[in-house]
DNA sequence: CGCCAGGGGCCGT
DNA sequence: ACGGCCCATGGC
């Protein structure tokens, strides 16, 4: 059996759901709250190892699915997903800290990648800890506590923007949450939980409960999936031409609802394959580029 | 419900 | 150089 067809460490390193992570001479290096971790590919076995704890590779790449299960479970409903299941084989949800997760995306609401990247660096910087690994030096992601003396200039000058004050708000939302229940609860009950963080809307909760907290039916829409949406799912949501040029926060709800109804448990895991479909099939019409 | 700000970097012009 | 736009959200 070929791990690749498995796991694409690229492919879902590079899929929007992490930041920090570096390529460097063929190994991977992902930050993992306070841990990096380097990943090997082979096509045996995924060799790694962590500084400067252990952290299970088999958790943080969700090992633990049954992709077989999952890629037909989804990709048998219509010929776009089975195609994008086809060829980006070896896509994976990770499974994230929490806390890094809900930081990370409230940095990357308005942004570019890149750039959520460089305000995830500075917050490393600033507050996490050095780590040597092969010669490299690494910031690691602070615990919340770490971060909850933070004050708002100083995540200015992480270049955070305006985002610095909702960052601010929710280290202090996460140290006053039961995160056991965040990872328990239902997906509407844990919604409602992370919607009353400010700075955490429809799109930016459904990422954390996809990517850190096990609800693996979320199904975030972003101006990718829109996209996708808007041109072959138009009518499974039910929606005319003029109702697909934006998303508002009502027709986000429906859409999410409607795609998680129709792609089933495992939705989330459609909405990735589908991301990576768009980024790098779809033109923009708007900016006429394709936006890589 | 619709419009707008907020920051900085990148991209096309 | 320069303006428009971003893996959205909250406020009005």
């Amino acid at each position: 059996m070929n791990l690749m067809d498995v796991i694409n460490i690229e492919c879902t390193l590079d899929s929007g759901q992490v930041f920090l992570w570096y390529k460097r001479g063929g190994s991977y290096y992902i930050i993992c709250s306070e841990n990096v971790v380097r990943i090997e590919p082979s096509y045996e076995q995924l060799v790694h190892e962590s500084k400067p704890r252990y952290v299970s590779v088999e958790r943080l790449f969700r090992l633990d699915d049954d992709t077989h299960v999952i890629n037909h479970s989804i990709g048998d409903k219509d010929a776009l997903i089975g195609e994008a299941v086809k060829r980006f084989k070896g896509l994976r949800i990770m499974r994230q800290d929490p806390f890094q997760c809900l930081i990370s995306f409230i940095c990357a609401t308005n942004t570019r990648i890149v750039r959520v990247r460089h305000m995830l660096e500075g917050i490393c910087k600033r507050f996490g800890n050095k780590v040597e690994f092969d010669g490299l030096t690494f910031h690691t992601f602070p615990s919340p506590k770490a971060l909850q003396d933070a004050s708002i200039n100083d995540l200015v000058d992480c270049g955070l923007g305006y985002r610095a004050r909702f960052v601010k708000y929710a280290v202090h939302s996460y140290l006053d949450m039961d995160v056991k229940s965040l990872l328990d609860g239902s997906y509407d009950e844990v919604r409602d939980i992370l919607l009353s963080i400010d700075g955490v809307g429809n799109k930016v909760a459904d990422c954390i409960m996809l990517f850190s907290l096990e609800k693996l039916e979320a199904f975030p829409i972003d101006v990718w999936i829109w996209r996708v949406i808007a041109k072959y799912y138009r009518h499974l949501v039910g929606m005319d031409m003029d109702e697909a040029r934006k998303l508002s926060p009502n027709m986000y709800r429906r859409a999410s609802s409607i795609m998680r109804g129709y792609f089933g448990r495992y939705a989330g895991y459609a909405q990735q394959y589908l991301y990576c479909y768009a980024r790098a099939y779809m033109y923009d019409d708007d900016t006429n580029t394709y936006n890589k």
